[in-house]
RNA sequence: GGUCCCGUGGUGUAGCGGUUAACAUGCCUGCCUGUCACGCAGGAGAUCGCGGGUUCGAUUCCCGUCGGGACCGCCA
């Protein structure tokens, strides 16, 4: 028989009519002379009733059913009593008296009850991944990541964009992440690389004049996971040419809005916030500033250059910077060994030390508060607007230690002290950024963004000089303290982007093995373009408030890049192998132990 | 590459240098006509991830390894 309704959707007004409901046994629950089903599907859970007054041949097959298992129910929708209405359930005002049941397939018992109140392993819910994803929050999860490609590609379309797909077997290239690699066959000892992003292509469409690209689109970085990071992630891609910063930004506001107003129902006023890449550093130690809450870096490296504490004024005659935090209040809550746990906290990041203060009625208490009295504890208490019983911190070295350290700092504490509206959703540009970024170890400049960025054309003569002030066309859009897209505009002049390699220190001959064909491509009437790449994973992550990327990836890898429940990666034939012309090291065979279990 | 946490019936946990390895839930059987965390009674189910070491004796302590997770490096 056909279906006639899902099972969360069947109401009030149906009944006395008769259903025919297809889905999975959530819970039997055999009362002796009666037995009560909940039948599952994506929509929801309805009660089914068997009893033998209504059909013993039912209630015979009922006796059987178990959890999970695919059934087909039809039956008339009744009315519940008034006592026996379930407030918890959205169809519990009704329920199916059944008149036929057939079993359509059976089940094992599954290694896990089928519900959102979970408290199964991710290792085991992904290795079940098909029946983890049978829990409603997971159907919500992957609906809402469906609604949102939904409303990009309508809103994309309908301003005029194109869809254009471009390859996965691409050319490795250097700079940015690690490539996944794929060997070639019919080439033997060569490699296609899989994409990072689409962006090259993306501007070689808009040298073909396609005017405007967007592409939602698998992208591929072979480096190490994160909770927020895998190495295969979506990214929503466009491009277009003969226009300004302005014009891409305005538009993409444009589109978070529709987002946040479809999905969240939120109206999000626009324009976004902005803030220069300097004054996010500055002031919240990050390149991608949560700014839900305060607890803002502050500089007091003029007020301690003269400290007798030499660890401060050492560090500001040395180049470097001493920046402080105010934890508001927190005086009380963190004893000598929590202040000390922060600084083990802080030291991931590089920080050799973290000197505290502690604002009491009668002055700054703490180990090092000795050096501080007078004008210099003033001058500290009024930068920091302290106040008694707040906690204070402060982090001396490098700019970009400080910055990391004081910087994590916030957000750990932030977090741990409740100053954040979970609630809220904090949308901010992120602009002016550094066309380069200097490598201590490799002793040579990497792009900050990617080789093709324009860089603002009054600092075009510096590129070669001091390439370090050179500030980029860049802009990065972050929410909530995550990096969720950037973009650029992007040189489409010729002699610019060799100058832009020749800085990060390619030859002429290397630019051209690597690039030629962009270089090229540029002698042919290139319009000035630019566009943006958000992450829809991490779009998807922080609207359905998922802690993880593995949430909202129907078929995630773990930690360690692993499928579990294909279990890729795997060895392959020594035919296979044979074929591609590759050999691995003996010592990288991986050895077949009892542990693979 | 590094640091840290975790690994015990199907699932989630407890535990301890010598235990009959405990609890919850799930599962199986029986009883039960208004349950919806159904209830009641009974039952099955664990080479304590793997390898080595210390010890009279290791699930427990140590080392290694594998697997999972968080983070630093790496990565926009």
């Amino acid at each position: 028989m056909k279906r006639t309704d899902y099972c969360g959707e069947v109401t009030e007004q149906q009944v006395g009519q008769e259903v025919v409901l297809k889905g999975w046994v959530q819970k039997r629950r055999d009362l002796g002379g009666l037995i009560f089903v909940d039948l599952r599907d994506r929509t929801g859970i309805v009660q089914v009733v068997f009893n033998p007054d209504f059909s013993g041949d039912a209630m015979e097959k009922a006796d059987r059913l178990r959890s999970e298992f695919v059934v087909e129910i039809s039956g008339k929708v009744c009315a519940r009593e008034e006592n026996q209405v379930n407030p918890n359930l959205a169809t519990g005002r009704i329920e199916i008296q059944a008149g036929q049941v057939d079993i359509i397939n059976e089940s094992k018992t599954p290694p896990f009850v089928i519900q959102d109140a979970t408290d199964t392993s991710e290792e085991i819910r992904l290795k079940y991944r098909y029946l983890d994803m049978r829990r409603p929050a997971l159907y919500k999860t992957f609906k809402m990541r469906s609604d949102i490609m939904k409303t990009v590609r309508n809103f994309l379309a309908d301003e005029g964009f194109l869809e254009v797909e471009t390859p996965y077997l691409t050319k490795s290239t250097p700079e940015g992440a690690r490539d996944y690699l794929v060997p070639s066959r019919v080439h033997e000892g060569e490699f296609y690389a899989l994409p990072q992003s689409p962006q090259l292509f993306k501007q070689l469409l808009m040298v073909s004049g396609f005017d405007k690209y967007y592409q939602i689109v698998r992208c591929f970085r072979d480096e190490d996971l994160r909770a927020d990071r895998q190495p295969e992630f979506t990214q929503i891609d466009m491009e277009m040419s003969f226009v300004g910063m302005e014009d891409i930004i305005a538009l993409n506001e444009i589109l978070m809005q529709k987002v946040m107003k479809d999905i969240k129902g939120i109206d999000m006023p626009i324009p976004f916030d902005r803030i220069t890449y300097d004054e996010a550093m500055s002031r919240f130690g990050s390149d991608k500033p949560d700014v839900r809450f305060g607890l803002e870096l502050k500089d007091i490296s003029e007020i301690v250059k003269g400290s007798p504490f030499k660890v401060f004024s050492g560090a500001v005659s040395s180049g470097g910077q001493v920046k402080g935090i105010n934890v508001k209040g927190a005086a009380a809550d963190y004893s000598r060994k929590d202040i000390d746990a922060l600084g083990e906290y802080a030291a991931r990041y590089g920080a050799k030390g973290l000197a505290w203060l502690k604002v009491e009625e009668e002055g700054l208490k703490g180990p090092v508060a000795k050096f501080f009295e007078g004008e210099t504890a003033d001058g500290l208490v009024s930068a920091l607007e302290a106040e008694p019983g707040d906690l204070l911190l402060f982090v001396a070295d490098k700019r970009a230690v400080v910055a990391d350290a004081l910087g994590a700092l916030r957000l750990k504490l932030g977090k741990e002290r409740g100053l954040i509206d979970e609630s809220r959703f904090a949308f901010i540009w992120v602009t002016d950024w550094p066309l380069f970024e200097y490598d201590e170890e490799d002793g040579r400049f990497y792009a900050a963004h990617h080789p093709f960025t324009m860089p603002v054309r009054e600092d075009l003569p510096k590129l070669e000089t001091e390439p370090q002030s050179v500030r980029a066309m860049a802009y990065d859009l972050v929410l909530n303290g995550f990096e969720l897209g950037g973009g650029s505009l992007r040189i489409y002049e010729r002699d610019i982007q060799e100058k832009m390699f020749s800085a990060l220190g390619f030859t002429k001959e290397e630019a051209n093995e690597q690039f030629g064909f962009l270089l090229d491509a540029f002698d042919y009437g290139t319009p000035p373009h630019g566009g943006i790449a958000f992450g829809l994973d991490r779009i998807v992550m922080l609207l359905s408030g998922a802690q993880s990327l593995r949430d909202v990836i129907a078929f995630p890898k773990t930690a360690s890049a692993s499928d579990l429940l294909v279990e890729a990666p795997s060895r392959v034939s020594g035919s296979q192998l044979e074929e591609l012309g590759i050999k691995v090291l003996p010592e990288n065979e991986p050895e077949v132990s009892d542990a693979e279990n």
